[in-house]
DNA sequence: ACCTGAACACCGTTCAAGT
DNA sequence: ACCTGAACACCGTTCAAGT
């Protein structure tokens, strides 16, 4: 039987247990188990509001990619609206680095993140990227963040050195990103 | 008991079944039992040859690595020696992509491949990047290309879109870094 | 010295039985 | 209608007991 009293969980409850829990030990350190016992419930119960474990992780996710703050279409210079978008979306990864990385890694789970992909569309326009290949480079700048982003949150970045100041390191990162998107669509 | 010969297990033996394993399943799918049983050996005997699943994907790492066959100082222009190494690493990271994948992000697992960041450095320096800022370019082109890759190797890049063919792709990446080099450094 | 069965402490998920 | 105990099919790893 449960400690609890008699209202049922909420999804704000659950996701928010999630959120601790992934934070503490990652996705692989997360389990219905412990999930219930953090909530104090039976852990079958949790089977009555979410189908399975992917669909926790999946609800986790799109409570924090709601929390995306776009960068707005001020008629700011498109290197200084490129260095927003970067930096609003490695403060998300950063919100819940474990979380972060397990989606980043799990193509099903990733999702338009509030219309992120519009904002970045309309940022390589203007950075002068045809129209032909902006899909193409949209694609290849995001993983080229996210793989800094990851290395980031995995400690990677620590280990293989010469980036003791992560926050400049990031700043270095997108300005080469922009150098090259200069030097050949400026 | 196990229907094996006399002779006892060679290193050679279980790393050829543990790629075989990840490749099918990825290292999440692999399990001490499963080995055991494609080796056709008891599972505890596994521990008298290797101390722990750990040691397992570490040893698995070193035998792919040990294959990275870098390319040469010839006097190829350092735009063309970085298209080589980022294919070369390409390639190994593809061999066995569920592995690559992995160990990217397990930054302990992570070992110098074969003076592979002696290559890289050479081919920084002779692209006009200052010593003191090496490190730092070093580390965040290779968080670049190793985003493009989990991205190629998860399925996201597919995901994504605008990548239809994947080599095309990698080399417009590859591209860029070279382009934001050549703005930056030279 | 080498091997291994049973056991421990975990998983996610199903399902029949309870209220 | 809602909840849940027992069960199933898995894990990695330990350890005492076997040869």
């Amino acid at each position: 039987m449960s400690a609890r009293r008699g209202q049922p969980l909420t999804a704000e409850e659950i996701y928010a247990a999630v959120l601790r829990l992934v934070d503490a030990g990652g996705v692989e350190g997360l389990s219905m188990r412990k999930l219930a016992a953090e909530l104090d419930v039976n852990p079958m119960s949790l089977y009555h509001h979410v189908e399975n474990k992917d669909a926790l992780v999946r609800g986790a996710c799109a409570t924090v990619a709601s929390r995306l703050r776009l960068p707005p279409d001020d008629g700011a210079p498109w290197q200084e609206q490129t260095r927003a978008l970067a930096r609003a979306y490695r403060s998300i990864a950063q919100s819940h680095p474990s979380l972060w990385s397990y989606v980043n890694r799990h193509p099903a789970l990733v999702e338009d993140e509030g219309g992120m992909w519009e904002v970045f569309n309309r940022i390589l326009v203007a950075a002068g990227v045809p129209a032909d290949e902006l899909p193409r480079v949209r694609t290849v700048l995001y993983t080229f963040v996210s793989g800094f982003l990851s290395a980031e949150t995995d400690g990677l970045l620590g280990e293989l050195g010469g980036a003791e100041d992560f926050d400049a390191a990031f700043e270095g990162a997108v300005d080469l990103i922009v150098a090259g998107l200069e030097a050949r669509y400026s």
